[in-house]
DNA sequence: TAGATTGTTAATCGATTAACAATC
DNA sequence: TAGATTGTTAATCGATTAACAATC
């Protein structure tokens, strides 16, 4: 059987209808229709039905969505009903906070180890971890049934990095270095490039002041 | 005359150009044509002059781009020509993680202040900038003239701040709380809602793992 | 059954790619 | 001038929205 590839732009909305479904269930909301969640989240019902039907039809006609049961079915398909255990490359500001951070945890993303080639910071305790020498990097992520590494460290030593950890058979990068990874195919990449973001608001406050100055 | 919206869509790749050029820059290449441009980037030549001329012409027939003048000129279209007063809410983890990252200062975003109303944050250094409780932030936002504001605290209490900031004549809120904001038309949001990202990778993991285990 | 609301097809809109005339 | 490469129009592709038959 063929599975249909979904849209990139699809898989991008679902954790935000997985933030607002868990909202509906914290309030105690048992269903809601299309129309009343496309109301609450300003897109349209259509598109909300569109989505959800990529992955089979998850309402009932005449009654609309049981709240509980969408909210776990799109957990399910983002992968959220299972431990993804994942290491932190790079113990600077960014990996420390990330690692003490881990709101995700709840989630099931299990922050595993900490790594750095700075002798001065190895051995340090980030939440109960301890930074470990980037020597040791290919050995842990063997052991540790490791799938994600993120990486906090500079653009450039990104690409070795990355090189090795692929060698060592992991599945994801989350990718705060601000440079493009190669990756064989296969090794899924998210970017979160800060400054790019920082970038898109500076130009639309540029472009505000612009069109209102005159 | 009337100018011609820009989609968010050509917004969301001129930071990546700008990387590029930066780099071509730093390289000492003078020159470079769409065609080698989009090798080097991944995308197509034709996107890359549709892009540039959304702006009006930036190239030469025959001759293609100026590397330096195109950076510059990309520069300005992203507001990097002057500089943003910034501050940031929140002094957890990640927001002094921001303030002592501040790659962002040599790009013309300046850290200002940082804020919390955790009494016992108080007076920390974060940077050579004192963390103040939350009760000065109006007096702040308005006497130093304030641009954007860095939100990293819960998403409880966010949407409070938000109109607080708003009422003090913020322009920008670049937002790391993970909810959606409510501010009036002309200021601008950015989202940085990592544990989406985190979901998205998570998505793509699993799909590459059940196309391929059959 | 009648009313409500989905699932799904068709229409529209916007973004990307291709093609080529303009021009350096 | 001839060759190269842009700027721009036209064609294609994909995503969003509208409409409505199916069905609970």
């Amino acid at each position: 059987m063929e599975e249909k590839e979904i849209s990139q732009a699809v898989i991008g909305r679902l954790p935000r209808y997985f933030r607002y479904l868990g909202e509906l269930k914290d309030e105690g909301v048992e269903r809601i229709s299309s129309q009343e969640l496309s109301e609450r989240m300003k897109v349209t019902a259509s598109q909300i039905r569109q989505d959800f039907n990529n992955f089979g039809g998850f309402g009932q006609q005449g009654y609309g969505y049981n709240v509980e049961y969408l909210y776990n079915e799109i957990g399910k398909i983002l992968g959220l009903d299972r431990t993804h255990n994942l290491v932190i490359i790079g113990a600077g500001n960014l990996g420390r906070a990330l690692g003490n951070y881990m709101n995700f945890e709840r989630r099931g993303f299990l922050f595993r180890g900490i790594f750095d080639c700075n002798e001065s910071l190895v051995g340090q305790d980030v939440r109960g971890v301890k930074v470990r020498h980037i020597r040791e990097l290919e050995q842990f992520v063997r052991e540790n049934d490791i799938e994600i590494a993120v990486l906090t460290i500079p653009k450039e030593s990104a690409g070795k990095i990355v090189d090795r950890l692929v060698q060592n058979g992991i599945r994801a990068i989350w990718n705060f270095a601000h440079v493009d990874l190669n990756v064989p195919e296969g090794v899924q990449v998210e970017n979160v490039h800060l400054s790019d973001s920082l970038m898109k608001l500076s130009y639309n406050i540029n472009r505000y002041m612009k069109e209102n100055e005159r």
